[in-house]
DNA sequence: TCTTGTTGCGGAATGCCATTCCGTCATCAT
DNA sequence: ATGATGACGGAATGGCATTCCGCAACAAGA
């Protein structure tokens, strides 16, 4: 019975938000995820059973996606990087463009606002491959153009981080923004 | 003395290519990195010891950069996810512009060819922190310009995979390019 | 205030698995 | 032919992941 809703709940939603424990576990996971539940509790301040019980528990919820290695590049012989912009013919052409993550040099697709409706990711061998899949997306219905930024140095590169800037120092000529509450229902928030 | 020559030489270059086996095994860590090895060997064709030395060389020559966790960034409070291009005057602002990656939004840092000179992703808490990156990006010497895109949804983001097309198929019409070789002294290449 | 339930943690024990060692086989150069 | 080199698999062991359990802190309710 009980154990019924907690199953429900939290493949959904992760029964609790994230303490400063859980974030100094992932930003420390996210450095190196070979550590020991030893070396990694006493990095945060844990035991080892307490620091495994917690990494489950944000694995169970999903906070933590999954555990994979970070490839070079240039080592699997990929070394072109390009973002490329897609302008495409009226709205939901997406699952037509979805076919296309079938190729493994494309890493990511997004719907974007600004003057392109799609973006993507790219990694390749070489020019020639990059074409070969330009060829592909204008072959897809509704692909009006394409503009292509090829990368030519990468400065820094990394997977989503736990931290969060807390305070933007905003210079002071700028004008206040409204503070829009979030639920006109709540009184006094905590935060 | 031997063993010198090994260590200095594994630091730049991957002492050997990587063979299909070597795909094989990036591929499935790729996916997840939690198996044991003795699962690893088994979806490879390979035993508990043969994956794990693969698997060690891989991460001796970089092959492997690193093992990390994927954050899921709606957890961690971040769901603004934008691409911004920044237009500097003059080159070599990079080292001004570096001073940002201090900012654990900052995903990505890359110099592109286009009409963009860098390009970077970021992701963010709400449009609010957005803002306070654009200034301080604005704060920095030399960037003229900055074009934002922010994304609506993501439908694909996935690390580095191991994998090639290995042919484009190209629309008849198109002419051949030329294939250049890749080096003049080169008589008969293997590939 | 006392009780009760819940939750998170740490110590200890156990069993799995990473890691090493070693023998075998294939390949290659001499 | 033969020695060297490298890759692999089986077996053994030590470490660590995982579980179990007791304790303490905290919240809710009488």
């Amino acid at each position: 019975m009980r154990q019924e809703t907690d199953d429900v709940r939290r493949n959904n939603v992760p029964e609790r938000d994230l303490d400063e424990m859980d974030r100094k576990l992932l930003g420390a996971l996210c450095e190196d995820a070979t550590v020991s539940y030893a070396e990694l509790g006493g990095k945060v301040g844990l035991s080892a059973p307490a620091a495994h019980e917690r990494v489950k528990r944000l694995r169970r919820s999903q906070a933590i996606r999954s555990t994979s290695v970070l490839i070079d590049p240039v080592a699997v012989n990929k070394p072109l990087l390009a973002f490329v912009h897609v302008d495409t013919r009226g709205w939901g052409k997406t699952p037509e463009l979805m076919a296309i993550s079938a190729y493994p040099e494309v890493e990511e697709i997004h719907s974007v606002a600004g003057d392109a409706c799609m973006l993507l990711k790219v990694r390749a061998k070489d020019t020639r491959a990059l074409e070969g899949l330009l060829a592909k997306l204008y072959d897809t219905p509704g692909v009006m153009a394409t503009r292509s930024y090829v990368v030519l140095s990468t400065y820094l590169e990394r997977p989503v981080q736990p931290g969060s800037t807390k305070v933007w120092p905003m210079p002071s000529h700028m004008a206040q923004p409204i503070e829009h509450r979030r639920s006109v229902n709540v009184i006094a928030s905590g935060e």
